[in-house]
This record gives C-alpha cells, structure tokens and sequence, in this order.
DNA sequence: GTACATAATATTGTATACAATATAAGTGAA
DNA sequence: TTCACTTATATTGTATACAATATTATGTAC
C-alpha cells in the first residue's frame, strides 16, 4: 500500500470520534449540548452505527454522558465532581513528571517545546479554545514521554474533563501565564529536577483550580451552529 | 412499575458485558483468547450489536484488545505493560487510602470487612478465581469509599488488568496472604491512621509484584468450554 | 387558561442485512 | 513436499429496518 493511501484512507468511526472530540475540546460544544444521533449522521455522512460507537467511546471517557432512553450530552461537571478532577490529575501528574524527569530525552524536549509554542501562537492570536486544546495536548505528551500507558489513558479523559471544567467555571485570564508555566515545567524535566518538576506541576495545577469559581452555571449550544462549517 | 419488575428487568446491554468481564475476571477466559462475535451472540442470546458493545467497552477499560478486522481478544499485558499497571496503582490506591481515611465511616468498615470476609471463604473453599475477584472489588471499594470518582474509573480497569496479570506471570501462594494484608489495612484506614495505611498498600501491592515472575508465557482457553454453564 | 388524558411524532434501542476484509482450503507447478 | 496463487469460507465492518421508549402536540373537561 503506498503511502499517499495510508494517509488517505479515512477510518470512519475514528473519524466521527475525533470530530465531535474536537467540537467538544475546541468550546463549539457547550457542557449540557444534547448530542442528537440523526443529526450527526447528516454532519458526519456515516450511519448512527458509527454515531453510537463515537458517542459511546466519549461517555467512556467521561466527556459525553448517555442516559438511556434519552440521549447523549456532552458532560457538564458539577462543582464537586470537578474538585474530583482536578485532585486526580495532581495525583497522577505529579507521578508522570517524576518519571518524565528520569525518561526525557533531547527530541521529547524539542517536541514539547515545540507544542508550547504551539500553544502561545494561538494566545498571540487570541484563540483561547485551541490554546486550551494545545495545553492539554502538552500534558498528555508529558504523560506519554513518562512512559506509563494507565496515566496517558486516564489522563487523557482527566484533560478532557478539565477543558469542560475550565469552559464552565474559569473566568478568564486565569490560565494565561500557561506559557511561562509550562515552560519552567519542562526546564525542570528537561534537567531532570525532580523536585522542582513536581514543584512546578502543583503550581500549575493550582492556578487551573484557582481560576475556578464553582458557583455560575453553564451556556449551552446548538449543533448545527457547531459544525457549521462542514455542511 | 413493580420492585419485581425491575430486579426481573434485565439489561441486555449490561448483562453481556458483565458475563464477559466475569469470564475474563474469574479465568474462565485465558489471556489471549479470541472472542468470535457470533459465538458470543448464541451463548448470550443477544444480537452482535449488544456483544460489539459490550466488547468495545472493555477494549477501552484495557481488558480486551481489538484488531481491526480482525476481531476482540481477551488482553495479555506484556511484562513491561504489567509493571506500568503495577506502578499506576501504585500510585492511585496510595491517594486512595489517604482520601479514604479522611472519609470512611462505621457502615463502611462494616461493608469492607464483609468483603474481606467474603475473599476468604472463597479462599477456604479453595476457590482462588474467586478470591482474586473478591480481592479487586475489595480494592474498588476502598475507592468509592475515598470519594473520588476518576480514581475509582481509572481502578476498575487497573485492578481487572492485574488480574490478568496475576493469571499469566504470578506463581501461586504470593496472594495467599491477602487476607491479612486486607484487614491490616482496613484497620489502618478505620482508624484513620493515613501513615500507617499507606504503608499497608504499599506493602500489600509489592506482594503482589513479588509474586510475579514476568518470563513465562501464558495458556489459552476456548469460549465454548468457559460458557458451558450456560447451554 | 390550566390540567389532564390521549394521540402523533421523534428519538433511542436492538436486530438483521449487506459489504469489506481476513482466514482457510484447494489447485497446480517446480 | 512446498510454494505460490486462486477460490471458498468465515469473520468483522457498516448501514438499514424494525421495536421500544420518550417527547411533543392536540383535544377536552373544568
């Protein structure tokens, strides 16, 4: 098989995970949003087959949740399901840079500096969505560059939860020094600081829940207006 | 709707999961078995869309692998994976007693010595597929007790996991002395003695990598026989 | 107009049918 | 035999059809 097919070949239910995981990470869809099936079977030109697969995988990673009989929503957090979140992924993060700190090498080190820049052209631009996205995408590289299969699979749900979380309770600005954070983050790794690393994750980890208020509810969203842009 | 319509009522969705994961769980189902869908359709009685559900949700709790056009196989961790399982629990069961101590109550001793109780009769009945079940929801327990949902999300697939490790690489008797270990434990958490219980799970889950060897391959097992009971 | 009952519609749940892929069986040549 | 190749079978992937449930709309009594 050439290469050009490789890349080419769509997988299908890959496909409609990713883009409602996108529609969802990226703010087009609000926290509470029923997911209705037929209608993404229109957006997405593939049947309700592959529709409930993706939704299915979604409620699984705790970012859709599904009630019987009447439908998928993307997850929209209570204040204290979200202080849950944010002590798992401290838990956890503070264990995946130690072993970062022991694993990085000199590419893990360029790949994550380049995923903060990454991450500051979308502040320059003022695209705070997919600067979210990016930041999260940096932490589970991070995971990744650990080495430990479990934490890079539950963090992975954990980050999601978290841009939900960030979506509904932050009130702005307060995770715009990311940049400088993650950058000391991975000064710290990159000299195989550990005790510096850790240092800087719960500081990070911190900001993220001080920028939380827990007392406002959340916006919806309507789906069409959502993936406007595919039909 | 009557009491007894409900507990009659069963969920077609849920039950082929639960018989699976029960399979695998109680070593019925070898590492590395094939799960044909079909096969699985006539000994559930449900269509291949409740089976391609039910396999589907434990490829993405880790207990089932599934190989693009290929088909589902019950997972075999390799060595490597095995001791990141090991440190990931490590890790989360360690914030888990510590949440735990803050927040069991008296009921839930009650329910955890119950449980303990439970793994050893099923230990004196020589019934060791058993205890090693009991064992794990022993494990999951504590966590619901500690009140942190993604840690009790992110265990159920690690302790199935380990279960399958321990059916693959560990040479019988290293968990004999779970028993002891549990109740240690419980006492440390009842008490409230966050130092002392930690040490306890430390200690109980080195025992458990102790016991394991990871250089020997594991045996299969077919699906007719596993689910013999229930034609 | 409100409240309730009933019918019409929409939406999800499950089973089946068809398509695509992989596996196994057969066939012939070296 | 053994290898390659072709054909047949089995198995998984996807779409559709039908059933069950929920939601909305309609009508009627008060």
């Amino acid at each position: 098989m050439l290469m050009s097919e490789l890349l080419m070949k769509h997988d299908a239910p890959m496909d409609a995970y990713r883009q409602l995981f996108d529609g969802i990470l990226s703010q087009r869809l609000a926290p509470g949003t029923k997911l209705n099936e037929v209608e993404l079977t229109v957006l997405f030109g593939v049947s309700r087959t592959l529709i409930r697969q993706a939704l299915q995988r979604l409620q699984l990673e705790q970012v859709v949740e599904i009630h019987k009989n009447r439908g998928a929503f993307v997850a929209a957090p209570s204040p204290d399901l979200a202080q849950q979140i944010l002590l798992a992924r401290h838990t956890i993060e503070l264990a995946v840079v130690n072993l970062a700190c022991e694993r990085c090498t000199v590419g893990d080190v360029e790949q994550l500096q380049h995923m903060i820049d990454l991450e500051q052209s979308a502040i320059d631009q003022g695209d705070m969505a997919t600067a979210l996205r990016r930041s999260g995408e940096f932490h589970l590289q991070l995971a990744i560059v650990a080495g430990n299969q479990p934490f890079v699979h539950a963090l992975r749900g954990l980050i999601s939860q978290t841009s939900l979380i960030i979506t509904m309770y932050s009130h702005g600005g307060g995770n715009a020094c990311a940049r400088d954070e993650h950058s000391l983050l991975l000064a710290a790794v990159s000299a195989g600081d550990q005790q510096q690393a850790q240092q800087q994750m719960a500081h990070h980890l911190g900001h993220i829940a001080a920028g939380c208020d827990f007392t406002q509810s959340p916006q919806m969203a309507n789906l069409k207006g959502a993936f406007a842009h595919l039909s």
